[in-house]
DNA sequence: TAAAAACCATCGATAAAATTTATAGAAGTA
DNA sequence: TACTTCTATAAATTTTATCGATGGTTTTTA
């Protein structure tokens, strides 16, 4: 038995499929059928049911796929282990990123990231918070910047910064006088939100919800990106809420639709995100620090209040 | 990187010599030489400091090993998956058995097991307990059977018994009238002993001292078995306790010595024990099965209190 | 202190293996 | 029936693991 052999058992089952697994591994499709054919006959048990199409794992096979999974990781380890004596921080490293998290945070840390740590080859994704779950889980990503707490017991956080909201509230709009705004004077009816799979949407619901006991999910305006839900929000069709970070960067006169929350501002959680198993931990940990780093310049608030990015 | 590599570092790492490791790998000492070195390349640094006689592990090849040793272990429990999975129970595996439950209680299931089951390969040794713990940690012992609680966190302990203690007191002692004895009564200056790293011992000392502050440890008269314990003891060098299962097959004169406890008897707890890995668990739990199937009948006591077995 | 032994690395040869290209066969689809 | 998709098999090739022999060091022994 080896590495290579478990390897090959862990592409075939994700892929479901001999030849699309082959080319994920770089050699040919008969490569993978004798090596996968050789284990099932050393362990003398079938580690795949071939009849069915696609392809399914035995019973047996899950079994054995789980715990090759486990091993394939350790091995991954001893190169962690060697890195780390060395202080080398390098090689591949996927990096997923929530997509209203994305276009305001990559700018500000990823020049001097790269400059600080030149051998990294960072491959950034931006993916919704399901996706990041999914794929961290499954080893298709390294870490993920998303919004906390994820409540999920296979994946660690480390909080980089708080993120307050902001009311972003058009001429026309009946909040538009106030001041601050408070919490208490949104109405999940005359808001603009994100569409569905974003966190940042659900966040806001969570908000709202928070105050008035909202069933009706039947929100008429949707959009897939902050800057469509500014540009809706000027056309008079609602308020919405933007991050903190978004503010920093739109024009003058919409900077006046800009309305602070009473404090405790309601405010998202952003952390870096990786599996339980800790691999690649001195580039996570570099990540963190170059973000923290910039981050302590831009964003200083004290007095916030954490929504969950959870839906419902 | 292969597992057959990772198990030539543990091998040479044990033995801190290339020669005896390849002899125990069944290989060539230059096979040895050449894979660890191809490892050592890949990974771009010295797992071993072969200036150093014998042969020492660097810093990070100590790290190596102990995650070679994780994914080794990691890598036969596929076996065991499938295995199970089968409902094979076979195979070659090691027991430990402690020096004062060996005679006793081995003939008693040895043979009901490997009628039971035919297909494991049991390779049994005597071991103190101190052996034992070493080497189900190091695993070149897959189970034993001694003497619990052990206390050790990487050890599982599966109980099979309790075995009370009898006084075997002769002729001349002075509570050779009494009927039955009260652990109150007993003075290990008038006791004999077995020799040092018998757990037993351990446990009859701490019986004496809950009782008395002794601190006085010098027991001039020791022996290594408890046959030999039983004729000094008709010798008139001093009274000794017997675990149950002993006091069975000795002769009826020396019957006539043998001397109950006030409830509740003193008593040891005799267990399977294993790594917490759980490697083999099938094995396992089919000697635990057949142990505890034959020992129902031997040994039906209730009150009972247990006796430590750990030293100090 | 010289000789012997112990020990690891290296070399060339060989056996074993992993991988490739080419192709056959099975199952589903048009 | 022909066509496509997918896996298994076969033969050839490349790569890798292992071995026996040997050489250089260090340690032990005489």
């Amino acid at each position: 038995m080896t590495i290579t052999q478990l390897y090959y058992v862990l592409a075939v089952a994700e892929n479901q499929n001999f030849t699309k697994a082959a080319e994920k591994c770089f050699v040919t499709q008969p490569t993978l059928s004798m090596q996968i054919q050789k284990l099932e006959d050393q362990l003398d048990v079938l580690i795949f049911d071939r009849s069915k199409k696609p392809i399914e794992l035995t019973d047996v096979g899950k079994k054995i796929v789980k715990q090759a999974k486990n091993i394939v990781n350790e091995s991954y380890r001893i190169q962690d282990i060697v890195d780390q004596q060395k202080g080398f921080i390098g090689g591949e490293f996927k990096l997923g990123i929530i997509p209203t998290v994305m276009p305001t945070l990559l700018p500000m840390f990823l020049k001097n990231f790269i400059k600080k740590h030149p051998k990294v080859k960072l491959k950034i994704e931006e993916l919704t918070t399901e996706e990041i779950i999914t794929r961290i889980n499954d080893g298709h990503l390294d870490a993920a910047i998303a919004a906390t707490p994820l409540e999920d017991e296979n994946i660690k956080e480390r909080v980089l910064y708080f993120e307050p909201f902001m009311g972003y509230i058009p001429k026309n709009h009946r909040l538009h006088s106030h001041k601050t705004i408070d919490v208490s004077d949104l109405d999940i009816d005359d808001m603009l939100l994100l569409e569905d799979g974003h966190c940042f949407r659900d966040g806001v619901i969570n908000l709202c919800k928070a105050f008035k006991n909202q069933t009706d999910d039947q929100f008429q305006l949707e959009s897939g990106s902050i800057e469509t839900l500014i540009k809706l929000s000027n056309e008079g069709l609602g308020m919405t809420l933007l991050p903190y970070l978004h503010t920093l960067d739109i024009n003058d006169k919409e900077k006046e639709n800009l309305h602070h929350f009473t404090e405790p501002s309601p405010a998202r959680e952003v952390s870096i995100i990786y599996h339980k198993s800790e691999l690649k931990m001195q580039i996570i940990e570099a990540l963190q620090d170059v973000i923290s780093g910039i981050i302590r310049g831009a964003i200083a608030f004290q007095n916030v209040k954490i929504i969950s990015p959870l839906p419902k």
